[in-house]
RNA sequence: GGCCCGUUCGUCUAGGGGUUAGGACGCAGGAUUUUCAUUCCUGUAACACGGGUUCGAUUCCCGUACGGGCUACCA
């Protein structure tokens, strides 16, 4: 049988970077074993339905490259992949387990059952306590009947039979035990006919063929729910495997990673900007930040995985090559936003410039800059190894695109003397009439003419590199100015004489 | 509170009954580069605690502590 696994975000607001780690991961599961990757939509919870946060979730999967099989937006045969376009689908699933007696009817509504719960800290709704309230176990047939028909609002439960153990045999966590006695009768079908997660999520997962379901470790504890629903249904045979994921902790203090924390660490945690309702509910993410969507993809797959060994950079060829699931930690990972910089980094180091030039193309365009395809590929040559994000070839690097706005003052007052003065004057006569302009060969020249003049490098070259930075960090003098050419480099040099 | 999961350098992690407990990020120092960065080298630093089991536990078992998740007609 072919491996099949899903994705099944819900259309909630701005996919969280956890959500890219997990859809990774049964991503690299699915390559691997030459099985299918489905994006499957839940949103079955309409109040928490947000407009946009669907197509950011397909806009999300395009950017880091994590591409369905199947689902919302990519076509397949066991759709439809959108929860709420499979409503009656639930529905008469639910009826179905009512029907074989693992399931039943409760009138009781949510006000009824929430005052309870004030009144009562520990109230449940169990096999303790499901006699005493109004359902179709502790009322008559011909009761339940009658309310049904008068259109009275009802939800599903499960039933939950009391006294024997749930075995669950996680992929990751190995063998855990519940007991039925403790579970809740959670309700599988809303009064508004959408079925909850519990009940959407096994009924899709049985008719999709999902055969591993790769998910966040919050949904452990409710895996004995739906252990008991694959028994209802009597689709034990074909039950998926589960693996229950670490969750991605705050780089400091205590707890998951919340959205906040991008705003009070300074960072992205989600994968693109998101524009909410409000500034507060708005976020910028790791593309606009800059990262590469490699670089992102090679982060998160060894937060909270690890093939062994010492390697630490992974195409996605090679982590689908190396991914298992049982290498996968127990524990939760600190998001390291250190980390992620290095890894971006290293990327845009061992970048095409081609690549590079595709990216800051249009963030030079965005600065009013036009550059010409071969001098954005000097750039990226000329900076990369300078640079964390893609953001700053054209920042850090703006003197690449327009004349020094600033000058290092300070260094430029203890180099420039008269006799530095008269030999500029000169050097600039050279270089205007220099006809072999390239690196190697202007090097060699200016050098020589230094030396002839008696004057040595120290003198000079932090003057060249003001001139033509404007700051004394930078790429090597020589090939900055081979890249602005030979006008642009004299009109600096000139520039600087004026200063 | 109840149920469940977890715990190796500051962080991400490798490892696993006998190891100098390995790598990476970060940090510190050095070399190269007349800049900065890159690169390279060196250093820094960890098995939460207490009991077992064992000739021997960081590794296995049990507790404790700490952390986390769940406990909705949310996912």
């Amino acid at each position: 049988m072919s491996v099949r696994v899903r994705f099944a975000p819900s259309p909630t607001g701005a996919l969280h970077i956890g959500g890219v780690r997990t859809a990774l991961y049964n991503y690299l599961f699915a390559r691997q074993q030459g099985g299918t990757f489905i994006l499957r939509i839940e949103d079955t919870d309409q109040t928490r339905y947000v407009p946009g946060a669907e197509q950011y979730i397909i806009d999300t999967l395009k950017w880091v490259g994590l591409l369905p099989d199947e689902g919302v937006g990519f076509g397949g045969d066991k759709g439809p992949y959108r929860q709420s376009d499979r409503k009656e689908i639930y529905q008469r699933y639910a009826h179905e387990l009512v029907q074989r007696g693992h399931a039943y009817y409760a009138f009781d509504s949510a006000e009824t059952l929430e005052k309870r719960r004030e009144a009562e800290e520990n109230f449940t709704y169990n096999h303790l306590t499901r006699q005493a309230l109004d359902n179709s176990l502790s009322l008559s047939s011909e009761e339940t009947d009658k309310r049904l028909k008068a259109g009275e609002p009802f939800v599903i439960r499960l039933k939950v039979m009391p006294g024997r153990p749930i075995h669950i045999n996680d992929l990751i966590r190995g063998e855990v035990v519940f007991q039925s006695s403790e579970l809740d009768d959670k309700v599988l079908l809303k009064a508004d006919g959408m079925p909850t997660y519990h009940l959407a999520n096994i009924v899709d997962d049985h008719l999709m063929e999902i055969t591993h379901v790769i998910r966040g470790e919050e949904w452990l504890p409710s895996t004995a729910h739906h252990v008991l629903l694959y028994e209802g249904f009597g689709w034990t045979d074909t039950m998926p495997r589960f693996s229950h994921l670490p969750l991605i902790l705050k780089p400091v203090g205590n707890g998951k990673l919340s959205k906040r924390d991008g705003a009070k660490f300074g960072m992205p945690v989600f994968p693109l900007e998101w524009n909410g309702a409000t500034p507060e509910e708005s976020f910028s993410g790791f593309r606009d930040t800059g990262f590469l969507p490699e670089a992102v993809i090679n982060f998160l797959a060894l937060l909270g995985w690890h093939p062994g060994g010492e390697q630490e950079i992974f195409s996605i060829d090679e982590l689908v090559q190396a991914f298992s699931v049982d290498h996968i930690s127990k524990g939760g990972a600190r998001f390291d936003y250190e980390k992620a910089k290095w890894f971006n980094q290293k990327y845009i180091q061992a970048a095409d410039n081609a690549v590079l030039a595709s990216y800051i193309g249009p963030l030079a365009a965005a600065k009013g800059y036009n550059p010409s395809e071969d001098y954005l590929q000097q750039v990226a040559a000329l900076m990369k190894e300078r640079v964390t994000f893609l953001p700053d070839f054209v920042e850090t690097g703006y003197y690449l695109f327009e004349p020094v706005r600033e000058y290092d003052r300070e260094t430029f007052q203890k180099k420039w003397t008269p006799a530095v003065a008269d030999f500029f004057a000169e050097l600039i006569k050279m270089v205007a009439t220099f006809d072999h302009f390239n690196a190697a060969a202007l090097e060699e020249a200016v050098k020589h003419f230094m030396q002839e003049k008696g004057f040595k490098p120290g003198d000079v070259l932090p003057l060249l590199r003001i001139a033509l930075a404007g700051t004394m960090k930078g790429p090597a003098v020589f090939d900055m100015a081979v890249a602005l050419g030979r006008e642009e480099t004299v009109r600096r040099l000139e520039a600087l004489t004026r200063l």
